[in-house]
DNA sequence: GCCGTTTTCGGCCCGACTGTTTTCAGTCG
């Protein structure tokens, strides 16, 4: 079994023992020991497996230590099993109804004996879950409401898109008369390649203008709450817009509690804890004496109590001893260690993109020509622009035969020589890595590229141990130099193809060959989540934005987002190199 | 179920909003 699939066994325990009624920090304790798996290297965690030192990761004890043997070794989980057999399979989908958790869900099966969503939506159409103590005609409308909906409230959203969405709402508030400040926060802050909503937070003196404009604005489908500090919307989109009114003095808590993830909070909280402090939304106050955090941030407002003004995120994390923390590595994942040790990265940044590889043009399934490109990366102020249309195999894209690309060759030689834009175009090819892992062209056509991308676009179930084996193999080979989308996911829509990444990655380092961050917003590929231990082994990276228009070249921008995610700095970016640099080594055929 | 430079037991982040109540439980983030 897989580390992510013990990881999901683990999460799936979790919400078991929540709808058992069981201790919520035992389901949380498992929820942990997913995260910490999902954020293990596999050969790690099969080294430590072997040697019994499971124990030794935070967040794993005793209990999940045995638990995580026996999935390896045995691939189930006697425990798992029982618990799974012993609570109906529609318990589990009641829990995406908005609005209906745990103890909902409990107390409709033991008095109505609704254990699936066709048996809620029919105890809620004869009136049965409005009379239930507990419940009322408003709880069973919105149980209606909620099921009638589910499946677009539960969707997840592009990053792009919800920035989209979040961009006009931001500058709508940032115009209101009465808002001090206006900020985002929450995933979309985080840069997470999707958000599952919209975080707005806001100062203001004259709460009400704000929170009646907020849930009057255009694109409102619902309004979910109303309240003086807080309203919640629901856009057209299914996508739900939280705002939270602050006071001025609290922002900065607010901010960066919203901000998130909530495993960085917590890890935040009991740092502070450990300091003798309390850290809330509210503030950052002693944790001894009487009275609840918010009160005791309302005191030191006040100036009733000793503290120092914190104004900024930068002086809040000083206030914990920690070194300014980028909101892209707030996953809990080890950022506040490296902060505590001032080992945090300087993160690669929009600026220092120089050039970008992997584009193509109405050669191939483009939809700009060669100079349309050339301009508008010129427009961008890009140095070099890469050209990699398909090959021939991909006819699904018009991929290019040898006659063709030989013509296209000679068309950019010919574009860089009339000197008719700054921005230099290298010549390059998407080759379609075939499915035993041979490249789609002969060796005389690639030599003659200034560079080769090699990507699968076809045979995308075969097996992970072919799969690994063919992308290795194609890595192998002495003209290529990197690798195209890893898992040729297609973010909320299509799983990627079964791989070892481990394995793809060593061997990438091995011969020299760097690993695209394919840019495109349904891509995001290779994942940020595998890129720093990748990086910090030794392999490069080129952030790309496998443009097939104009427009899409700016999508270098999420690649950025990603890397950042991925503790990336500008030194594990191919793309952040002058061009000077990159033709040397290009000439080399070899860049990692 | 996990964890410990206050602890091997007793904590575990905590507040807003809603709906159902008439003081609070459940859900959510």
């Amino acid at each position: 079994m897989t580390k992510n699939e013990m990881a999901g066994v683990l999460a799936e325990i979790g919400v078991l023992l929540e709808l058992n009624g069981e201790n919520p920090f035992k389901v949380r304790a498992y929820q942990t020991g997913a995260r910490v798996l999902e954020a293990i290297e596999e050969a790690e965690l099969v080294r430590l497996i072997a040697a019994g030192e499971l124990e030794s990761v935070k967040g794993i004890g005793e209990a999940l230590a045995k638990k995580i043997t026996e999935l390896h070794t045995t691939g189930r989980l006697g425990f798992y099993e029982k618990l799974k057999a012993s609570i109906p399979h529609g318990l589990v989908e009641l829990l995406q109804i908005s609005g209906v958790g745990p103890k909902k869900i409990r107390a409709l099966q033991a008095k109505l004996g609704v254990d699936s969503i066709a048996k809620l939506q029919a105890a809620c159409e004869t009136g049965a879950v409005a009379a239930l103590e507990g419940f009322g005609e408003k709880s069973q409308e919105k149980i209606i409401e909620g099921i009638r909906h589910r499946e677009k409230y539960a969707r997840r959203h592009l990053w792009f898109e919800a920035w989209a969405a979040a961009e006009p709402i931001l500058a709508g508030l940032r115009g209101l008369t009465q808002v001090l400040r206006a900020e985002h926060a929450g995933s979309l802050r985080r840069r997470m390649e999707t958000v599952g909503d919209l975080d707005f937070l806001v100062s203001t003196s004259d709460p009400k203008p704000v929170v009646d404009w907020f849930v009057a604005q255009g694109g409102v489908a619902e309004v979910t709450a109303h309240g003086e500090t807080k309203a919640s919307v629901r856009l057209q989109s299914g996508l739900q817009a939280d705002l939270r009114l602050i006071p001025q003095e609290q922002f900065v808590f607010a901010w960066h509690h919203f901000t998130g993830s909530k495993d960085h909070n917590i890890q935040m909280r009991q740092r502070a804890l450990g300091r003798g402090l309390s850290l809330s939304e509210w503030g950052l106050v002693p944790a001894a004496g009487e009275g609840t955090a918010k009160e005791k941030a309302e005191k030191q407002k006040d100036g009733k109590t000793e503290g120092k003004e914190i104004a900024s995120e930068t002086e809040l994390f000083a206030a914990l001893g920690l070194k300014f923390i980028p909101p892209e590595l707030r996953e809990g994942l080890g950022e506040i260690e490296a902060a505590e040790q001032g080992a945090l990265p300087v993160l690669i940044e929009e600026a220092d993109i120089r050039g970008v590889f992997h584009n193509h043009t109405t050669a191939s399934d483009g939809h700009n020509t060669l100079e349309e490109m050339a301009a508008a990366a010129q427009a961008l102020g890009l140095e070099y622009l890469g050209i990699a249309d398909h090959s021939k195999s991909s006819v699904q894209a018009r991929g290019l035969d040898e006659a063709r690309i030989a013509a296209q060759i000679a068309a950019i030689r010919r574009l860089n020589a009339s000197g008719k834009f700054r921005t230099h175009v290298f010549a390059g090819t998407e080759c379609d890595i075939l499915p035993d892992g041979r490249l789609d062209f002969a060796d005389e056509v690639l030599a003659e590229l200034d560079y080769v991308v090699v990507s699968v676009h076809s045979a995308f179930k075969q097996s992970r141990e072919a799969m690994t084996a063919r992308i290795i193999r194609a890595m192998e080979h002495p003209h290529v130099t990197m690798l195209g989308h890893l898992t040729g996911r297609l973010l909320l829509q299509r799983e990627g193809y079964e791989i070892d990444a481990d394995k793809i990655i060593d061997a990438a380092i091995a011969h020299r060959v760097v690993i695209e961050l394919n840019a495109n917003p349904w891509r995001l590929d290779m994942d940020w989540r595998l890129w720093r231990r990748a990086a910090e082994r030794g392999l490069m990276c080129a952030i790309n934005p496998d443009a097939h228009d104009t427009a899409g070249l700016t999508d270098f921008r999420l690649g950025v987002g990603a890397a950042r995610k991925g503790w990336l700095t500008k030194e594990h970016v191919i793309t952040a190199r002058p061009r000077a640099d990159i033709r040397r080594l290009l000439v080399e055929r070899k860049i990692g």
